[in-house]
DNA sequence: AAATTTGGTTTATAAAATAAACTTGTTTAT
DNA sequence: ATAAACAAGTTTATTTTATAAACCAAATTT
């Protein structure tokens, strides 16, 4: 009745930077704390995580002198990311 | 752009609980743990957590010599609950 | 050239989830 | 009648997560 939902996606920042990186084709570090107001810290350490699980990829390189941080979602991660959302359905209805 | 997620509901289990309580008018303790497949101890936990926050209600009582322990959602739980619901959405369809 | 800012990483702390062990009482088998 | 097994939970302990704080190196600004 209740699905299993993926810890790794179950977690409210990781959520948010991987529902950002499904929308788009790549995005950089800077502007992913930005839109999700997480502190550096917390960023990076999800950021590995969602690494580690093949999610998604990171580039670094530089923009000018400055480093850059660039991610993006892998097709692992984007189907992921599609069963989460399935699974979570299931709760959200099961009131009905 | 993206709204806090209640902590007391980003939880798989008591996401769970809710999401049954939000759709009957009450259930037991033993009707939970068998449709969620939770152990008794995490059960007992998350429902004194849903139950410290106001959002259900716990009643003990017997049924013929064995305990009974009955839960309801109170219309503050089925307010976070929606208001969950909606946060979440904000989530998913952010890649749009 | 000193101070500040950028773009992070690493380490430490706080909170949560989960599991294991225990309790109280009941039913079943001997 | 008593021991063994089961029901319905609770409490305590352990592991995992999330988050924050501290730190670092290089670049930029004053």
């Amino acid at each position: 009745m209740f699905p299993k939902l993926d810890p790794l996606l179950h977690s409210e920042l990781r959520l948010a930077v991987m529902s950002i990186l499904a929308g788009v084709d790549e995005a950089d570090f800077t502007y992913l704390k930005k839109q999700t107001g997480a502190t550096s810290g917390n960023l990076s350490v999800q950021i590995d995580k969602l690494t580690a699980a093949g999610y998604i990829t990171v580039e670094k390189g530089f923009k000018g002198k400055m480093p850059r941080t660039t991610c993006s979602i892998t097709p692992a991660g984007q189907e992921a990311f599609k069963q989460y959302v399935e699974a979570l359905k299931e709760y959200l209805s099961a009131s009905k």
